[in-house]
DNA sequence: TCTGGGGTCCTAGGACCC
DNA sequence: TCTGGGGTCCTAGGACCC
């Protein structure tokens, strides 16, 4: 039997889901976005169901009365049109599309809809790797008709059964491993599927940018080009040895196996958590001295957000750490491991303080993040 | 008025131990 | 008078992903 994994990948989730609450908005521009919320949410709080879809479309923020901080985090394929996508800063959107329509980000209304769909998937193939909020590998191999025209037949299914279930399309790619099948997730995207076997690599594959391998991000892409390697066939006709020389032993030696389709990656089923955080930007850059109370208000909270997060989920943790953005963007991060575990807010505050006082304070900051790292499960024997 | 927030993994140096 | 090798933990930064 072979190895049939597929990736699939919900299409422009965040908003294809506002489009559900908010079907009037169908066919427009819309952007999921920005740091803070709007009143819009004060709108959905008021509202039920039935109501949403009648708020009239002239009620609905619009992205050039934005103002402030924060990027487009998912856009409708009517934004992109635009050129506006993910990552895009929401100034720089406005002036793209000053017309799109903006929303708030609001994870609770995705997290009920991921738990939707992957329990639609885990109905129909129960191997399925958790990618996060819209993505999961699924091992098609040993489910009914999972080989058929190569996993088109199952993809299919699948995608029937959310979008009967939830009203979402996805985009699914079966290949023989993960690596492969995270590509062709992408070539029909939206609503659609693409199979991928061993054969195709070099048709398929090596003529596409390496920045399409899941790995590869703007710094290797970058000094790939520099020395002339832009197509992931250029890679694959790179020597192994040369490929460590300049990239590492790790580094060149999956590279190259990337470049040839080779990927024994299993899929994994669960998974440990291994920090957990709260950061947040703030509206204007603070400044340690003048706005010491207001950083001080900030801390506190992000301290109380991660020890109930830890709380909920049912963590301890012994190493805590602070991060900080100054206003030219660069970061730094300090960390103290404990001799003990803890989910204790006041703890965590204590040790984060002590994190704070290792760092240079003179610029002002755009960022103040908290993080618990060295998890194990609150009332494991290692504790 | 550029540039979110929550993660994972890797590297590399130093401490410390055997 | 010079100086091992391996292993683990801690810390800081950075690349990358969703």
């Amino acid at each position: 039997m072979t190895r049939r994994i597929a990736h699939l990948d919900m299409d422009a989730f965040y908003a294809s889901v506002e489009l559900l609450r908010y079907p009037q908005l169908k066919d427009l521009p819309v952007v999921i976005g920005g740091a803070r919320r709007t009143e819009d949410e004060t709108l959905r709080k008021i509202g039920e169901e039935l109501t949403l879809s009648r708020i009239p479309l002239k009620a609905f923020p619009r992205l050039a009365d934005y103002t402030g901080r924060g990027v487009v985090t998912t856009a409708t394929y009517a934004a992109r049109q635009f050129g506006v996508g993910s990552a895009l800063g929401l100034m720089k959107a406005a002036k793209l599309c000053p017309q799109a329509i903006l929303l708030p980000v609001d994870f609770n209304e995705y997290r009920k809809y991921s738990h939707a769909f992957k329990a639609i998937i885990l109905d129909i193939a129960p191997l399925m790797e958790d990618r996060g909020i819209d993505e999961v590998y699924i091992d098609f191999s040993h489910v009914h008709g999972g080989q058929r025209e190569g996993g088109r037949v199952l993809a299919r299914l699948i995608q029937k059964a959310i979008f009967d279930a939830t009203g979402l399309t996805c985009s699914v790619g079966v290949a023989p491993n993960k690596l492969l099948a995270k590509m062709a997730s992408e070539f029909n995207k939206p609503n659609g599927i693409a199979i991928v076997y061993e054969t195709d690599v070099q048709e398929g594959i090596w003529p596409l940018a390496c920045r399409k391998i899941n790995g590869i991000g703007p710094k290797a892409e970058e000094k790939l080009k520099k020395y002339g390697i832009e197509t992931i066939g250029q890679l694959a006709a790179q020597d192994l040895q040369w490929l460590i020389d300049h990239f590492g032993q790790k580094t060149g030696a999956w590279l190259h196996d990337a470049a040839n389709g080779r990927d024994e990656r299993p899929i994994v089923l669960e998974s440990e958590p291994v920090s957990v955080s709260r950061e947040t930007s703030f509206e204007r850059d603070l400044h340690a001295v003048r706005d010491k109370a207001q950083l001080t208000r900030i801390l506190t909270e992000l301290c109380e957000k991660v020890s109930a997060d830890l709380q909920r989920k049912g963590y301890v943790g012994k190493t805590i750490g602070i991060k900080l953005r100054y206003d030219d963007f660069k970061s730094v991060t300090r960390d103290q491991t404990l001799p003990t575990y803890t989910d204790n807010t006041q703890t965590i505050r204590r040790t984060a303080r002590l994190c704070l006082r290792r760092v240079s304070l003179e610029q002002r900051l755009r960022l103040l993040g908290v993080r618990v790292g060295n998890l194990t499960k609150a009332g494991s024997p290692e504790r």
